[in-house]
DNA sequence: ACTCAGGTATTAC
DNA sequence: GTAATACCTGAG
């Protein structure tokens, strides 16, 4: 599969903080996806996406969200105001993947006051530790992401891999309530923002941000806008927003209305990239 | 040894 | 209803 590199790039899409499984192997990125271990090398016209290793089962026009109009989304945020053209700009070859609903719910629940190398680890270690063994590369084993069978036969303890720390609870809790009640995670895709995130925050560990992530992540709820330490940091500082949950969350629901996941994630890779 | 990154559940107003 | 606080650990 060909990526066109005007609206992608491997580097914006995989470090801005959505996955976890992507990594930077020589000048290219590896990642597991589903059941297949993709590389992602660039050419000097466009981005080739293939299949190294396992099977694929996803279809990957849908994972790198070929169907969005990209044109029409930068357009739109980069008249908005100063601080989107800039991050729009910055981020430009930013997509949001359609990830899987049970890892990215597991993955986003590790997050929760995390940091992202910890996170990864975490994710990394579960799926070594719990995940089939997908194949090799560069001297490197890669795993499935568990699945929710796997999971459910590893114990609280054992669930206590590097990076985990106290989530390994949260992570417990919600193997067992997804079986004790049967629930089909995908029942959220016919679900409009509001339900989903309602539903979403019963699992213990998922609060608005962890929601709003796999709502955003997972479920495709494009109007998603989660709203975390770094995003705080630019709606006070840029936009001058007092310091308080629902100053935050009365602003952004008033001002980014089309495309504010898109929104979201431009302005936090932007934020991240300014910091360092 | 010490500091820092990080949302949620719980507790206390 | 909203605000303070504890939670945990790898890296530097």
């Amino acid at each position: 599969m060909k990526l066109s590199k005007e609206h992608f790039s491997a580097k914006d899409t995989f470090e801005c903080g959505q996955c976890f499984r992507w990594e930077k192997v020589n000048d290219d990125y590896i990642g597991v996806v589903g059941s297949a271990l993709l590389k992602v090398c660039e050419e000097s016209t466009h981005y080739e996406v293939s299949v190294i290793a396992g099977e694929l089962d996803v279809d990957l026009a849908h994972y790198f969200d070929e169907t969005a109009d990209y044109e029409a989304i930068k357009t739109t945020l980069r008249d908005k105001d100063v601080y989107l053209s800039e991050a729009v700009q910055l981020g430009k070859g930013i997509r949001l993947l359609n990830q899987a609903p049970f890892e990215l719910l597991i993955s986003f629940i590790i997050s929760s006051n995390n940091n992202i190398p910890k996170i990864k680890m975490a994710v990394e270690a579960l799926s070594s530790s719990f995940g089939q063994y997908i194949g090799s590369y560069e001297g490197k084993a890669y795993y499935r992401f568990p699945t929710l069978e796997e999971l459910l036969k590893v114990d609280l303890e054992q669930l206590k891999v590097k990076g985990m720390g106290y989530r390994n609870v949260a992570v417990y809790k919600t193997v067992e309530k997804l079986v004790a009640d049967q629930i089909d995670l995908c029942n959220v895709f016919g679900m409009d923002y509001d339900q989903g995130k309602q539903f979403l925050k019963t699992f213990y560990g998922v609060g608005d941000k962890v929601a709003d992530c796999v709502l955003l992540f997972a479920f495709e709820k494009k109007n998603a806008f989660p709203i975390d330490t770094w995003v705080k940091r630019i709606l006070r500082e840029l936009y001058h927003i007092e310091d308080s949950k629902k100053a935050y969350q009365t602003f952004v629901n008033s001002y980014f209305t089309e495309f504010a996941g898109y929104a979201q994630q431009y302005l936090f890779y932007y934020m991240r990239l300014k910091s360092e």
